[in-house]
DNA sequence: ACCTGAACACCGTTCAAGT
DNA sequence: ACCTGAACACCGTTCAAGT
């Protein structure tokens, strides 16, 4: 399965051989095959050696772009929490001021890039707990997890939220949504669609965090 | 690191040569060898070769006792969930029957099982949701997790707890904890104590499950 | 029954060599 | 710079053979 990357051949680095020489963007080309097979089989299913038979390389390229597999393993990691970071942006863009409704945004987008990359959201999760994982990983998870907290703070001040440290209590919230992922199978749990459990769960949790009357 | 197993011996078959031609369980030995390297190196790390090698045994003898390496873990997770269902039924029977308390217990009961074997339990939900689980495993799984809505349907009775399917209600609470053992690492999440964090959710959850006044 | 050794088709990683 | 082929030390699985 080829795939053209726009831009992937710089103005002057185009070679006249049938097969040519450079691969034009091969760490591209290992990323988006490397996520291919994750969806496909699993973590376990990603070898460098066929990655690089795919992309009709020899099984050493990868090693000029990526120092090792867990290092390829990084990278997507890392991209998959800019992808999940732009989702979540867009959301709490898109919603408006009242704190139920942000939340409410905020966390459908969470189950639903859960849905949408169950995989890739695995591998995130491992990577970012590995011990020696690279700054790069752990600031690009931190700026997406920095989302609902921020939603927290604006409750707070329009007295729809207790007072408290936004990012403990955002905890509650997003533990709970992580773990519905987790029990959850193909967007379903107990036959019962995620997308209705998710209001319920919010429901519940937003009572709990109402300041008492 | 050779280990002795109670009664793996059986009458009337000792052998006289040094080195036996029977390990005496070597079932029993290849889990126990298997659970050791989860700790140690993750799931990653589990190699019937490397196990078959400690344990002083042909590289296909595992072969006479799991029919390959995936029933091998499959057998790690069901004996996983056995040892949670334990800790959940023994926190259970030793609460009371106030509601919070109870579930307070039995979340106290989770997250330090989660704590304590924290490889296990990855390869425990990881099995679990393997689209060709086996049966056992499934069982096995259903019946641990079936404690915290046995919890809500007394908290019902009671009148602690809005109605509703119960195990639907408890799936707040259990998602929440799950999701909370995701995020954290080793016990702490931004430094503060997981222990901390169970009482404050819960507390925050059961406000919102209590029937309004 | 239970275990073995050789064989097969894979891995990731290293390294000297090529253009 | 970027890529290659051979080599090394591993895998899981299969299979005919041994006791």
């Amino acid at each position: 399965m080829l795939q053209f990357f726009p831009g992937s051949c710089k103005l002057g680095e185009m070679t006249t051989s049938h097969r040519p020489y450079h691969h034009g963007n091969l760490r591209e080309a290992l990323l988006r095959a490397a996520e291919a097979a994750l969806v496909n089989g699993g973590v376990q299913s990603i070898s460098l050696r066929e990655l690089s038979r795919e992309l009709g390389v020899s099984h050493t390229s990868p090693r000029r772009h990526f120092a090792g597999k867990q290092a390829l393993l990084d990278a997507l990691a890392i991209r998959g929490f800019e992808r999940f970071d732009q989702a979540l942006s867009r959301a709490a863009k898109d919603s408006g001021r009242d704190f139920q409704n942000r939340l409410t945004k905020l966390t459908r987008a969470y189950v639903s890039f859960a849905l949408k990359y169950p995989a890739l959201l695995g591998l995130m999760f491992e990577a970012k707990h590995r011990p020696d994982a690279p700054r790069e990983l752990l600031e690009a998870s931190e700026k997406a997890f920095g989302h609902a907290p921020a939603a927290f703070t604006a409750g707070q001040a329009d007295g729809e939220v207790v007072a408290g440290d936004p990012g403990r209590l955002s905890l509650v919230i997003f533990a709970a949504m992580q773990g519905l992922i987790a029990l959850s199978t193909k967007g379903k749990v107990k036959g019962i669609p995620v997308d209705t459990l998710v209001g319920e769960i919010i429901e519940r949790i937003i009572l709990g965090l109402r300041p008492r009357s």
